[in-house]
DNA sequence: GCAGGTAGGGGGAATTATTCCCGATCAGGC
DNA sequence: GCCTGATCGGGAATAATTCCCCCTACCTGC
């Protein structure tokens, strides 16, 4: 790990904001620009408008929402990070289950940080992130030790990076012309996505393929 | 395009923000007191505190977020409108699926905004909604009038009696073949109602009639 | 540098599933 | 007796799924 020796005491860091809902990306801006040393300079919502964005401002942490409408959060992370592998990128998430936070990290996220946190958490964690520290916020610490602990309860983690995501639409009961339209794939990819997907879950319907997911937590079950 | 027509005689309006995300509620705190006569005199993060502390600050408008962690935020505004019935509730939700707005108007709220919305959306939604007025920001009002015209959620019993069992053994995750068996049916039959129930029910997947069905408390889901 | 492995995208053909249309039977209702 | 609607299923057309294939990157070990 290349460590950037930044010096705390002068430079501001530079914050730069990705997530779908204006709303809460405002919200976050206030949060932030209200903390001494911290600047946000950007925003986007959505994965295309992050990346050509990223390379204009060149932030120095950038804050993801996990979840975006077309490409995932990950993926677009996953874009920046294969040019700009010393890029600074902290997730933001309103999924608390381990699994998410072990996605984001094993595709390169330097922090990972749960909604649900209290409003300083996300300050922390700019900051530490900013360092190039990593950063869990602690609910998610405890619940992804004892997934570790747990060992044995697999499940998702036979899927790769793509099939996740293109299982979690399904799940949320998108049909495949949509994901395919969505993920911007040939229909034939998420078909054959699918059939992987069921065949990995060892699933025959996608009814199962639901319910399946719901017991994860990787969707929801109802509001 | 804010017909804000608030008389400055008049009192402030107070808000209660219920969500059980703490750092987006701090960003909706912020957004709402920046605006002209609103102020925010309280917070929640859950159903069960939101109920009591309504009673305790009688607040102008209840902005509710619709996921809570353990009894939704329907249930919430139901719980509060069932001892005050006029109550004014703005209903804030990540879904922009009609069903939601559809299901929160039913029970009684005053309006329906989207996390999607911009932000002055929200303002001009709590001002509606405190002054009595119904309130839906417009992606919203024409997903559910697409839905209206549409003939869309109706309830399961547009389904016969057949048709109703065959659909449970379906969002319970059971192969087609294995309904037929265990129905004494064969095999095309129970296509063929399949096909009938996607139809009156208006799903396209059968992930989105697991849902439909959890919803609707036919299938166990975890609600 | 090169083999081998894996992720990812997508085509072709065979197989299945689903849909739409049809006819048949049976039970009530008027 | 006639009509309606539920139930059961066949046939044919259409759509979805599977299986197998090839291709391109990108690692990783040698």
């Amino acid at each position: 790990m290349s460590d950037v020796s930044v010096n705390a005491a002068e430079r501001e860091i530079t914050v730069f904001l990705v997530d779908d809902h204006s709303v809460v990306r405002e919200g976050y801006r206030r949060l932030l620009e209200r903390s001494a040393g911290i600047r946000v300079v950007g925003e986007a919502a959505n994965a295309a408008a992050a990346y050509s964005e990223f390379q204009r401002l060149n932030p120095g942490v950038v804050v993801m929402d996990i979840s975006l409408p077309r490409a995932s959060g990950i993926e677009a992370m996953r874009h920046i990070l294969a040019r700009e592998p010393h890029a600074k990128i902290l997730m933001f998430s309103m999924h608390d289950e381990p699994i998410f936070a072990s996605r984001a990290f094993q595709a390169g996220a330097l922090g990972y940080v749960t909604k649900a946190s209290a409003p300083e958490v996300l300050v922390d964690a700019v900051r530490a992130v900013a360092r190039g520290k990593r950063y869990l916020s602690h609910d998610m610490a405890q619940a992804l030790a004892l997934q570790a602990v747990g060992g044995g309860e697999m499940g998702f983690n036979v899927l790769s990076n793509r099939e996740f995501e293109v299982m979690r639409l399904l799940a949320a009961g998108d049909p495949v012309a949509m994901i395919a339209e969505k993920l911007q794939l040939s229909y034939k990819t998420v078909a054959n996505h699918q059939s992987a997907i069921r065949q990995k879950l060892g699933v025959e319907t996608s009814a199962q393929l639901v319910k399946l997911a719901q017991r994860h937590g990787v969707v929801p079950g109802n509001s």
